[in-house]
DNA sequence: GTCTATAATCCGATAGAC
DNA sequence: GTCTATCGGATTATAGAC
């Protein structure tokens, strides 16, 4: 029987999930399944095998956040539905952010198997195609696209990791807001002078709202 | 003698830097030292407390990195130089940045020692008082102060997390270019408007440097 | 202050019976 | 396919001799 198997990689996901990365362990995951350890290993080659599969459902769970904003109509909205894909899964998905982050060598694998490196590479070319039809539509600088990709990224990545790491202390709520904000102004510094001061109407209507 | 103390702490850091947190053992220390391991428990109540001491020089070297731009003349100097502090101590010292964005629950400790948290403030209030002066010398805007703090942050904190991850394929000085580089656009969005066409030049004298 | 010996838990993985 | 039994290793930490 194959469902087994699967049956397997939903209960590895959903342990993984609860516990963490250093928390999973195969003994655990035959006590949820209720069975004994050695079980597993008739459709598992060991531990590295399984939790290159919850690396893969990560990635896959990630891909679908952003993808969906491919529904929006025009490149800024595309855009703004791609950040709000990723803030989305950050917020609600820390764990499998978490293992999207992790080194190879602290997943016990020597390589990324192929479909999951091809997976981060359709989601970079996502990216890559956001910032590229952003610059054709005026909204982006026409200048190094790797550069502004890096700038947005490390930006987006360093606010969440801070906040997974507890360094913001408001609400989930209140982190959507600061995410944004501090966003937007990120992003003056790689828009369009035009762009630009439609970013900065918005930073001088929200000092506006906060004396009201 | 309370030289032993010293000299396991000076071991505990030496076997941190080498291994790594999770690769950190009282049976690695004790071989280390040429002693066993119940030696050490005459001096150290157990792993959490000499793990303490390993997250204090961390603390310390990271403020000292900091701190010698106190001696730069101008707001503007000791920004700068307070950021390229920062980027020396993540490019030398990967560990101990790790261990002090490491969760106090992976340290096996239930609360950080009071001092610990103390040398925190100070850093933060570092920070806080570069945005201040920097304000006031009409380099940022005059807004929301722990707004335009939390922007810089996340970029700087990104980036080293993304180098550190091995997401980005250069060198460590072409890591180094990329952050200013990168930096300075992101500047931009919390500069004010005079300073906003210095950091722009900068920008453009790049970008013609490419060209030749 | 350091040692030996050991308790008490974990872990991944395998052999071989059923 | 699952089980019992086990190997071989890691870890923190303690008891008690010297």
């Amino acid at each position: 029987m194959n469902g087994q198997r699967e049956r397997i990689l939903s209960c590895a996901c959903e342990l993984y999930l609860k516990v963490g990365l250093d928390g999973f362990s195969m003994r655990k995951l035959a006590r949820d399944l209720g069975v004994t350890a050695p079980s597993i290993y008739r459709h598992f080659e060991g531990r590295e095998e399984v939790l290159g599969e919850v690396l893969r459902e990560a990635h896959r769970t990630f891909s679908s956040y952003l993808f969906a904003a491919l529904n929006e109509p025009t490149p800024l909205d595309r855009f703004i539905g791609a950040g709000e894909g990723y803030l989305n899964f950050v917020v609600q998905h820390p764990r499998w952010y978490g293992i999207m982050h992790t080194g190879i060598d602290h997943l016990g694998m020597g390589a990324l198997p192929a479909d999951i490196e091809a997976m981060q590479a359709g989601i970079q070319q996502f990216w890559m195609d956001r910032v590229r039809e952003c610059i054709q539509a005026g909204i982006l600088k026409d200048g190094d696209r790797e550069l502004i990709s890096v700038t947005m990224w490390a930006h987006a990545h360093g606010m969440v990791q801070l906040y997974h790491e507890g360094c913001f202390p408001g609400t989930e709520a209140e982190f959507r807001m600061l995410f944004k904000q501090s966003g937007t102004r990120m992003m003056v510094g790689v828009a369009t002078d035009d762009f630009a001061v439609q970013l900065n109407q918005i930073v001088v209507d929200e000092a506006t709202q906060l004396q009201d």
